[in-house]
DNA sequence: TACAAGAGTGAACAGTGTTCACTTTCTGAA
DNA sequence: TTCAGAAAGTGAACACTGTTCACTCTTGTA
């Protein structure tokens, strides 16, 4: 972002983006690997043969660094959950896929999902407004992520196949909640998908289809409810 | 738990288990409201004015206490859950009211139920089994809680307003996956509750109470969910 | 009263993120 | 080409962290 907007780039300026890069490089391989605990300043610096005060000449800080990796990883999740809102599919598939490929591409990379939700920000009562304000909410890579879902929501409406009486982005909410769960429950609760009593073993894709049609299937119009069948629950 | 079944408490047993509960409570305070990050051994053992090496001799580590933290608060979620589920009024109410009550109770406490889901074990492909068996989880708090949503749902089949199709403990995964996520975003997202792009802000339990619905909604019976209407998504 | 078990302590270890005075290297203008 | 100044890079230090360990002191028991 900084180097292409820049008229004119240096020599010095291209060797000071490609020391940055190596930094973030080394520090994406050691976080998708090991998450925040694997990754300490020392060692970053270690693998990339600069002294740790080096890196502090490149990012203010190691959350700083961190924040950048998952803003990097938002940036491939809402390209892909783009993509896969847009194909030329039937509706309700398209809708499907939408939330399934954020789910898989969260557990793609659990260690930079679960960080972009781990910090808790106590809301202080003063600023009544509140820090984070819808527009810049939907500025950010979170929130335009969350876009995608309040325009299926709304063409669903359209459509006719979604409940009209729901509120686009509050349905989106329930929709993102459900996603972020499942999400986080298949990262967080070691072997969650197949975590039956009887010996129905679903893999994790399964489960995450099924979560999905569920999830669409509370959106739908009531009378076409019973139109989408074969939600047994089993893999197929 | 250890105090209870000994059969003799000399007075050496009671002082040491009064210090030991001066070091929880100290930690339950400093951990609700500043979690994790504020809760130092040393800090602890400033409050309570002991050493630090003190605390020590009643916990193996800084982790074993935390897990006592977050294990007491699942006995208080799953309490109330329970309640929640058992009381004298109409399934579909009971039902919302379960899953209400969950989100609820974890937004309580923020800390503890971030914390509860913030370890993340890659599981080594070597021990093929997995670690955690369903008798192993479902012996655990959190998966007592989610014995509850298991038998709700069957309870919804057996009074045929739930879909008979679904397998209940696949469609209490979704559920648990569902409630799982609301709490999260509650909890991680500043004001997600009352983000919107127009002047219709809502409050955390009326949102939590229309996701509930969602959710309830979603394993209706195709031929009933026409009749449960009222899902407008406005505040009351 | 003697002895052993336990409670409690202070100092230290190994680790962390971060800062800062310092040297080296590079670059652009005189 | 020279030279000032700005960057790049460094090592030592600071203030933390969880944890350990040899040590003292207190307590209960035989």
């Amino acid at each position: 972002m900084q180097t292409d907007d820049a008229p004119e780039e240096t020599p010095a300026d291209r060797r000071r983006s490609r020391v940055r890069e190596s930094i973030i490089s080394a520090a994406e391989r050691v976080f998708a690997k090991e998450g925040e605990e694997g990754l300490s300043i020392r060692r970053l610096a270690d693998e990339i043969d600069y002294s740790p005060s080096a890196i502090y000449k490149y990012f203010g800080s190691k959350e700083e660094l961190i924040d950048e990796l998952k803003e990097a990883f938002f940036e491939r999740l809402l390209e892909k959950v783009d993509n896969s809102s847009s194909a030329d599919r039937p509706f309700l598939e398209r809708a499907k896929a939408c939330v399934a490929t954020y789910v898989e591409t969260a557990v793609t990379r659990p260690f930079h999902y679960a960080a972009a939700f781990s910090s808790i920000q106590n809301d202080l009562p003063e600023n009544g407004a509140g820090i984070l304000s819808w527009d810049g909410f939907v500025a950010s890579q979170k929130g335009q992520a969350f876009g995608v879902l309040i325009s299926m929501v709304r063409e669903g409406q359209e459509l006719g196949v979604f409940d009209p009486a729901l509120h686009p982005v509050i349905a989106a909410k329930s929709l993102w909640a459900g996603s972020h769960g499942l999400a986080q429950l298949l990262i967080h609760v070691p072997k969650f998908h197949q975590l039956v009593p009887d010996e129905t073993p679903m893999s994790a894709t399964d489960f995450i289809e099924f979560h999905a049609s569920l999830q669409i299937r509370s959106l739908l119009k009531p009378a076409v409810a019973s139109e989408n069948g074969d939600l047994s629950g089993q893999a197929s």
